[in-house]
DNA sequence: GCCAACGTTGGC
DNA sequence: GCCAACGTTGGC
């Protein structure tokens, strides 16, 4: 077996639906309700291992914690015979102070990432390089 | 609460 | 296959 390759990623919830806190409590979730095929398609290219930035949209537009893939894609649940996934996912921890999306649209290395760029896209990459600076901006 | 951006649907 | 209409999302 080779290595993986980890990647990188961002999930936005709004946090009255699902925050953080709600997945600390709970320790694990599934990943549920993409109905977008783009998102989907994230969705299914992310690997057991993958950190996952989780970003709460509308009242905060912050990110909160991080969490780790612990189950690659299968089907949704909650939409029987229809082809959308989830994954499942474990947070990691609370970042130390919230990243705000304002404090990320100021740094230059990231006004590229598509939470900037495509603002509804709710499952995205981010480059390592993206990821590791959000993080240290919340440490 | 408004509006821009984007995706989806349906008529042709 | 194109495009207008419509619905949804999310920032402001």
């Amino acid at each position: 077996m080779t290595a993986p390759i980890r990647s990188y990623w961002l999930v936005k919830q709004e946090p009255n639906a699902y925050s953080f806190d709600d997945l600390l409590k709970d320790k694990q979730t599934y990943w549920d309700g993409v109905r977008n095929y783009q998102a989907r398609n994230n969705l299914r290219a992310m690997r057991k291992g993958d950190e996952v930035l989780f970003y709460h949209s509308v009242e905060e537009k912050a990110v909160v914690g991080i969490c780790k893939i612990t189950k690659e894609a299968y089907p949704d649940p909650t939409a029987p015979g229809e082809d959308w996934s989830v994954v499942d996912i474990k947070p990691v921890r609370k970042l130390k102070k919230t990243v705000t999306l304002a404090e990320i649209k100021e740094v230059p290395s990231l006004k590229d990432i598509p939470l900037i760029r495509q603002s509804r896209l709710s499952v995205m990459p981010l480059s390592k390089k993206a990821y590791e600076t959000i993080v240290k901006m919340g440490s």
